[in-house]
DNA sequence: ACACGGATGAGAACAGTGTTCTCGAATGAG
DNA sequence: CTCATTCGAGAACACTGTTCTCATCCGTGT
């Protein structure tokens, strides 16, 4: 890695600037983003815009990998904050910070988990990130491996079990095939309710956010078998 | 109830075809719906569409009302075709349809489970028939009283107990507040799963679908206490 | 049966959009 | 100190939603 070059770092400066003027109008105008409005907060004109970023498409992705990144990383540092053996307590503070960042960036949470665009094919750089959450909660429940409670209730059917054994093997896993079933399903559930949160289907029906959220979660560890 | 006068038939039949061609355009270019390109499908120049449709939104509007009922008749259609007091089945086969309409209508789905356009507030017509398939998880499961499992784990906080509390009296519901939480875990479920199949995040991932459907409505039949 | 009036669609116009291209000007690199 | 690369401006094109005005049609009330 040589230094950046001093054209190389305005670059990207002005890369970073354009992207927070892009969020802040994403928060107000959701995904119908302006390119031009956003030259104008710039003081630019459209066209320069071309200079940092190929289409309007390629701005979108950029916010949404980024959008991935912020969210696993206020994830994995809530995660940092509790002590490794307080698993339930791990469990239930990456939850929260997963909820606080969707509550907080609302139009940001909403371009990576809601309707995606047709025929828009999420770049290779997401994959990674976007899977960051779920990577923490098997994580999670790998180390709680020897104290975990037995899963009682309905056999997998085999293709399913198969799903699970593919996805356990590519990463090495140790969990057995049915507790990672209750992990995708905690996991699931997650983005459930926060979907019904954010997008506003609980208006009108639960005013408890925060403890109905905690309740959720609490409810999936059971299901998974965390200790405790 | 007058009959309706020539005009006004004539009149209805163009706004349908209208949501006809706007929903083919929806399939394809998901939510960016062009007035323009509707109106040149039906022969039709862009602002005669405004003697219709007051505006874009409006026709939005329509269409998001109108998966609404799609949607809940299908969930209806399905419930109804199971004898009343198998529970379990009449469960599944809503969830089923839920589901067989979700992936027969992506966009539709994607229109009203997706995240919503900021500032658009849901018209009043729209929350009947949304609330249409909780309520049909209400009545298979209030029709299993007496035979419900009993559900065991954490008791509710107060502040959650009051809003199903509220919920359950606005409706004369005979549900205790822990049962229909459950059904509310069951319904966020259902949506969670769906628009994770839905919007792809189960690509490259889970490959049984169907199976993998079908299991997270069994978890959550168990969890709910529905007998067998 | 007939004239009337309201409903309908065409067309032009306006403001706004993403995108492409060309052209100067600046400026870091050799 | 020159030169090539990078940058931003500006015009242009093909779109978009929306509003007007203007004929034309045709069902309706008499």
């Amino acid at each position: 890695m040589s230094a950046p070059s001093l054209r190389a770092r305005v670059r990207s400066e002005m890369s970073q600037e354009i992207k927070a003027v892009a969020r802040r109008h994403l928060a107000t105008d959701g995904a119908n983003l302006s390119l031009r409005a956003v030259a104008r907060d710039l003081d630019i004109v459209a066209s320069a815009l071309y200079r940092y970023f190929p289409s309007r498409d390629a701005l979108l992705t950029a916010l949404i990998i980024d959008a991935y990144n912020a969210l696993a990383a206020a994830a994995t540092e809530a995660d940092a904050a509790v002590p490794r053996d307080d698993l339930r307590g791990r469990w239930l503070a990456v939850g929260r910070a997963v909820r606080a960042w969707a509550l907080a960036h609302p139009a940001e949470y909403g371009l990576i988990y809601g309707a995606p665009v047709p025929d828009y094919a999420a770049p290779q750089d997401t994959v990674e990130p976007a899977a960051k959450v779920i990577l923490l909660l098997v994580d999670i429940v790998t180390d709680g491996l020897g104290r975990l409670k037995p899963i009682k209730a309905s056999p997998l059917t085999m293709p399913l079990r198969a799903d699970l054994r593919r996805l356990i093997d590519e990463r090495q896993g140790e969990l057995l095939e049915e507790r990672l079933d209750r992990v995708l399903v905690a996991w699931t559930h997650l983005f459930g309710v926060l979907n019904f949160e954010v997008f506003g289907r609980l208006d009108n029906m639960i005013a408890a956010r925060a403890e109905y959220f905690d309740h959720h979660m609490t409810l999936m560890a059971d299901l998974t078998g965390l200790p405790q």
